[in-house]
DNA sequence: GTCTATATCTAGATAGAC
DNA sequence: GTCTATCTAGATATAGAC
């Protein structure tokens, strides 16, 4: 692996930065606290990046292309309705084990962040994500696997709300795997909590 | 109606805070961006309080000493456990439609304003809450409303989440009402989506 | 790639006049 | 109850040495 410890010095610092964001939110958090963390200097990070706009930014984008590139592979499976639905759910669990911090910055910071011009990529990927849920869910209804008379759009606020505030109380390693919580909560959503 | 105006000074200054700190943030809400708002310059606040924690805390107090006053109301009643539950649900979306910067702001800043002593007894009232959605659904489950394989405490993460959550796209006076939005809430996590 | 040193700006808060 | 003026602390970012 040539290269390996150059190349990743970026990465490193962008994962320490991330965790940090998650946790403390982007505002609160320092370039003192990130390069603290790092066991350097704060004035020593600007050489790998511009500013701490362009850590969350680099840190955002990374990780979006790889979760809607799933969605999409979902989107153009043969699978039926229901067991894309499933996926996605499953998928989404997934991000939220896999890459806790970033879909923490997410949901916590995007509001802020969305702000800022720079950061108008964002409102394309809630619009994006959007699109996937309302189609899922108004296949499954044309197929006749879901319920005809429910509101689509409250729907679909419901189950991404419920997926991904998730991210605010799971921690990997913790008591239930995020599998498992996924096919809880996909038993709820679809048989309801009435006995 | 004697000293109104004087009285309400204090409440009219909260409330333009409290629509700030849920817009932007507590920390991105500065003193100055306060005073601006209230067409006073920011020293003039400090006539009225301690500090911008001061602000926050005292709007969070009275918010959550009405709204867990309600839940007390609901748990004391002679209503059947799936009543109850339903009242719960109703209440919730009931303090987003009436109290929705208080709501916001807890939602967005507790995890931050926690790390502070005196914002302690936050977390009094998150363990309180726990404890009213928990004593409800184990209610229902005992009196057979409820289906009994599930998993209690993600349940209750899940019911606590998609309705606070909402907080984060519900805008009172849009177009569906807040009870609408309650009753369609409640058609899923009863029923289910599955046709 | 990191450190030293520092410029620049912004924020919370205070004191006293009006 | 508000304004003027200002203090102080802390934050982002830069320049150049090592």
């Amino acid at each position: 692996m040539p290269d390996r410890a150059p190349a990743d010095r970026r990465g490193e610092l962008l994962a320490i930065a991330a965790r940090l964001f998650a946790d403390k939110g982007f505002k609160n958090t320092t370039v003192r606290d990130i390069a603290d963390a790092a066991g350097i200097l704060s004035g020593s990070l600007y050489h790998h990046f511009d500013s701490k706009e362009s850590m969350v930014d680099e840190i955002l984008r990374t990780f979006q292309e790889e979760l809607f590139g799933q969605y999409d592979e979902i989107l153009a499976s043969d699978a039926d309705p229901l067991a894309k639905l499933e996926q996605a759910v499953l998928v989404s669990f997934d991000a939220i084990d896999q890459h806790h911090d970033e879909v923490a910055i997410f949901q916590n910071e995007a509001a802020y962040l969305l702000t800022f011009d720079r950061f108008s990529y964002l409102a394309d990927r809630n619009r994006q994500s959007r699109e996937v849920w309302l189609t899922l869910l108004r296949n499954g209804i044309d197929a006749g696997v879901l319920r005809d008379d429910l509101d689509v759009e409250l729907t679909y606020r419901f189950i991404r709300d419920t997926v991904w505030v998730a991210v605010s109380w799971y921690r990997p390693g913790g008591r239930r795997t995020h599998t498992e919580i996924a096919k809880q909560y996909l038993s709820i959503l679809l048989e309801g909590i009435h006995s």
